[in-house]
RNA sequence: GCGCCUGUAGCUCAGUUGGAUAGAGCAACGGACUUCUAAUCCGUAGGUCGCAGGUUCGAAUCCUGCCAGGCGCGCCA
């Protein structure tokens, strides 16, 4: 049974209200039929429709063969309200039925919040499944960039989500560590090794060009000395190779750390050659019907049968396993693990990739519904409105590193989740980090601080108990506090729309329109005043609004301030 | 040519899977600090929801066809 709170509550009490009066109105013959449809509750845009309203009369027009209005009609008059919580129905537009709840039925919401604090808005959807999330998983032969940035901020907080939610959440990095470019990698490193010990070498248009690169033959060269140039060539590009993989991984290690994302397990691709998973997975499909089978001298993936546009080659003519053949046994190993759910961040650029592996997933005997592609649009880096040269090949561009030390961690995250994966984003360095009203994340984190301030000011007991003696349901019923109460009650909503659609960006801006909300209420109400119920009354408003913005920011890997 | 994403206010974007008069921030204009933090608030102005059909009580939302922009269509990763 999952537990029902905010606006969850109100909404199945006015439906059992509804279907009561249903019942009536046709035992009565005020209907002509006893079916309906299911009922649904929504919340009006404008205050002036009520606080709730349902469309079930115009939904049951076709059914009752009589025109919505009268349905209507023939519902308000059978209601009855045992809890005595609605002011008063009206019937409007085409027939809409619309409820006032009891002004002072509000504030006794706010119990909830305070009694389930932290864990306020959880709704157990994942029932103890175990979920994988796969994410960044970029390429350990450079630093990470801004686009990797995204991919983590949206991936870590999707996983948070999903823990909240119940879910026995898994986060994994795959670590491209096989195949021709960790080759090129060590031969880039081997090959600025020769030029720093006096060689003039030539090298190549397609070895990687960056900086870092020089820095890390420089530490090869200091361990190594020069030793390297004893053994072969092959031999020791091996070792440049397995080398520089390693630091760039614990350099993308400590950067993610840095931006508040730890992974619990970092998967080999090289490992599952090495176990033989790859070769198994190829001879398993070979002998079944033609799954995998040669042709050109090549073998080839029949994913076309499982709606992919063509056939997907797996092993090259020359002998060697494309990057897809890696990629079957990777996603067959993943649901061998147990996951019933397995998702991967991808940026947008890779999103023709889905059906090969939604197919070799479905021919490994997995249901490709289990299998869910979060796509990552790209991001584009500006400073102050210029776009910034990211020139990968060159060498040139701007690290998740520099960004974060350039704007901060909190800041990055906010931002890469202000706009939904579907979009791109611009992401302006100079607007990241100014502490203006431009850069929202401020403006959400200075509600946490502000009332943390007020509570500080007020020299009382402990917050969440403020209120245990004092009647907050006649003392929170102006505009203002409802619309605030409300307004926590539809955060339930939004964590389990942004759980089920895995779009953090919800409680993004969510958070916002809670930040604008309380800062208008600052400004026309006083929190502490010289009445001491009232003052208490809205201390226990206010802590529960913290408590809020500290929850969504959590989801988000963003901190909540005490101070500003 | 095919596939995916996008198109909503001058700019950047939301829009609770079909609801009533389409929202927010920025920019513009006009106001509010002797006050619990002005990193704030209040007000004004701003729209053929890319275009055209269709589905029904009702469409920014669903269907079809166009138009525009981005990305992708390797025996690369």
């Amino acid at each position: 049974m999952i537990h029902l709170t905010g606006h969850h509550c109100m909404k199945q009490k006015l439906k059992q209200i509804i279907e009561q009066a249903l019942h009536s109105a046709y035992e009565n013959g005020a209907l002509s039929s006893e079916s309906f449809p299911e009922i649904v509750i929504e919340i009006p845009k404008t205050v002036s429709h009520g606080d709730y309203a349902s469309n079930v009369a115009m939904v049951s027009a076709s059914i009752q063969k009589m025109a919505p209005r009268k349905i209507a009609e023939a519902i308000a008059s059978h209601i009855t309200d045992a809890d005595n919580v609605i002011e008063r129905v009206e019937i409007a537009g085409p027939g809409f039925i619309n409820f006032y709840i009891r002004s002072n039925t509000w504030a006794g919401f706010l119990k909830e919040v305070h009694t389930q604090g932290g864990r306020y808005g959880a709704i157990n959807i994942g029932q103890g499944r175990k979920i994988q999330i796969e994410f960044v998983s970029s390429n350990p032969t450079g630093p990470l960039h801004v686009g990797h940035g995204r991919g983590a901020a949206v991936g870590d907080s999707v996983a948070n989500i999903l823990a909240f939610c119940g879910y026995d959440v898994q986060k994994e990095y795959y670590i491209n560590d096989s195949g021709r470019q960790i080759q090129t990698l060590g031969r880039s490193v081997f090959l600025r090794c020769r030029e720093l010990m006096g060689e003039s070498v030539f090298f190549p248009e397609d070895c990687y060009q960056g900086d870092y690169i020089r820095d890390i033959a420089r530490q090869v060269i200091d361990q190594q000395g020069a030793s390297l140039m004893d053994q072969s060539d092959e031999k020791a590009i091996m070792v440049c190779a397995r080398f520089a993989a390693a630091l760039i991984l614990d350099d993308m290690k400590r950067d993610l750390e840095s931006f508040g994302v730890t992974f619990d397990c970092w998967f080999s691709e090289q490992s599952l050659y090495d176990a033989g998973n790859v070769v198994d997975v190829i001879e398993t499909y070979r002998n079944r019907n033609d799954i995998i089978y040669e042709k050109d001298g090549a073998l080839w993936f029949n994913t076309s049968a499982y709606g992919d546009e063509k056939d997907r080659v797996v092993v090259r003519q020359n002998g060697q396993t494309t990057y897809f053949a890696s990629d079957i046994a990777y996603h067959y190993h993943k649901f061998e693990r147990g996951f019933e759910q397995v998702i991967d961040v991808w940026g947008a650029d890779h999103h023709g990739y889905i059906p090969r592996v939604a197919a070799a997933i479905e021919a490994g005997g997995y249901n490709k519904d289990r299998f869910h592609v979060i796509l990552v649009q790209l991001v584009s880096l500006l400073r102050g409105g210029v776009p910034v040269a990211m020139s990968t090949r060159a060498g040139e561009f701007v690290t998740l590193k520099d960004v974060l030390q350039e704007v901060g961690k909190d800041a990055a995250r906010f931002i890469f989740l202000t706009r939904s994966s579907d979009n791109t984003l611009d992401f302006d360095l100079e607007v990241a980090a100014q502490k203006t009203n431009d850069n929202p994340v401020y403006y959400v984190q200075y509600v946490h601080a502000r009332i943390c301030s007020i509570v500080r000011k007020y020299t009382g007991t402990m917050a969440t108990n403020i209120a245990d003696d004092i009647d907050t349901s006649s003392l929170l019923n102006t505009p203002d506090d409802i619309s605030l109460i409300k307004l926590l009650m539809k955060y339930p909503e939004i964590i389990r729309l942004s759980a089920e659609l895995m779009e953090p960006h919800r409680i993004t801006f969510f958070l916002m329109e809670l930040a604008s909300a309380f800062h208008g209420y600052y400004n026309r109400q006083r929190v502490l005043t010289d009445d001491d119920c009232l003052t208490r009354a809205r201390l226990y408003l206010m802590t529960a609004v913290r408590q809020v913005i500290a929850n969504g920011l959590s989801l988000l890997g963003v901190t909540a301030p005490e101070s500003m």
